[in-house]
DNA sequence: CGGGTAATTGACCCGGGTCAACAGCAGTGG
DNA sequence: CCACTGCTGTTGACCCGGGTCAATTACCCG
């Protein structure tokens, strides 16, 4: 079972059984370009992603929409429901999905009888927290083409550590209007954004398929630090003096 | 004492009293313009700030600075630590600050014999991660007139919440290039925006106070929705049907 | 009164947005 | 099997919101 909390916090064999256990219940299928849950739902269910990709957005009122976090096989989500009482954001599906539903009773009768559990859970919500930090600071800082290839190169890591990629070339489901909305960049400009990339030879992008032919020429050109990806294989920490703001 | 964990989740008095007690033991006092923590520390100390105002911010290597968050008085910070092993971003002093500092260990030892206050600091920092998700909105799709006008109306709020200002006005510690690292604007371009806003009535800002005369009026040029920073005092949920995206 | 930080202003410029048209394909129904 | 439709990607021409550079003017605060 593809579990993406595993790859931030180990999960012992007995509670990953008790996890596919509950997992399995329950199998819910959503089309392409489809709510999953929206903005203001209360839902009933913790959310194991299976197959697919999709997304959390948060939308204006006006149209305007930002995806603040792209979610790919072995992403769990809505458990944090059962805490925050309602959603503040939606989850859309971009291609179609294949998820677990687990009810939230279920779900919390299981970490309240396993505490390793909970307390991966709690160390996975920080990891995403702060990957959200990042998404913030490469919106406001980072110019366009530093921006997507800190996007592409941050999902490649990812779904390489989910087991999906690997050797710098992965399956690609993301259109050039849902990496405009990541980015904050219109469709146009991310367009011709990627072929700057692809012309520099830093990626090979089309036919549902990215390949990275050299990971650190790209990460230099995005600025990229993967220690904000919280993943277990990660560097030690440092230590560091005071210093001038 | 302030505790803006009891505006996101009630503490029960005796667990109130609890975290008192461990604040009281120890303060730190950290100059204005100074970093409380910086990115890879592994600190061994939770903070509370009592008094002043910081930020967390990431800093890019050429040294372009996104600041990601505010905290006021009432804050907490450093709960994430143990869990998560070492500081993903910075934390720096914007004035002068007065923390209490309680060593990990005892914090760790409080929430484990006092299970409410691990399932409040649960919900606080999910009302965090839901603010930092509005950031990244609010940077990828507002104009600058309306992303100064949220945030500014977003930290109003929370001061108020926190009993530090009240009837639309408030002490304000921010400078026009804080604003600037927080929104991802020029400081140049926050000062004329920020002209625009006074010129049309929406704040009074100067001298180290902030008055905004019409919250409607304010939040209606920021697109604001207050849900998402998860008071108490929050609306109702409500039911959506599915949606095409 | 002096020195440093924060706010303001003006002139000019550019990264990325806007508008519009078109091409390539995949699905779908007749 | 093919015409039709709609989504995705691509390109060109033009424009504007916000950035850059460079002074200058308040403010503190000691």
């Amino acid at each position: 079972m593809l579990l993406s909390l595993d790859e931030i916090a180990p999960v012992a064999p007995q509670d990953r059984n008790a996890i596919e256990q509950l997992a399995q219940r329950s199998i819910r299928i959503v089309a392409a370009r489809h709510d999953v849950i929206g903005e203001g739902d209360v839902p009933h269910f913790v959310y194991l992603l299976r197959e697919g990709w999709a997304c959390r957005y948060k939308a204006l009122r006006d149209g305007r929409r930002q995806i603040v976090a792209f979610l790919i096989p072995g992403d769990l989500f809505g458990a944090d429901v059962p805490v925050a009482r309602a959603m503040d954001h939606s989850i859309g599906a971009i291609t179609a999905l294949r998820l677990s539903e687990m009810a939230t009773a279920d779900f919390e009768a299981m970490t309240g009888s396993r505490p390793a559990i909970g307390g991966a859970l709690w160390r996975y919500e920080l990891a995403n927290a702060s990957i959200q930090r990042e998404w913030t600071l490469n919106i406001g800082q980072r110019t366009a083409l530093e921006r997507l290839a800190h996007v592409l190169l941050e999902t490649y890591l990812r779904l390489e550590a989910a087991g999906l990629a690997a050797d710098g070339r992965s399956d690609w489901c993301l259109t050039q209007v849902d990496l405009a909305d990541a980015t904050g960049l219109t469709p146009v400009h991310v367009n011709r954004t990627l072929q700057d990339l692809r012309r520099a030879g830093l990626i090979k992008l089309g036919g549902r398929s990215l390949t990275i032919p050299d990971m650190k020429a790209l990460g230099a050109v995005a600025l990229f630090d993967p220690d904000y990806l919280h993943f277990r294989s990660g560097k030690a920490p440092n230590a560091r003096p005071d210093r001038r703001t």
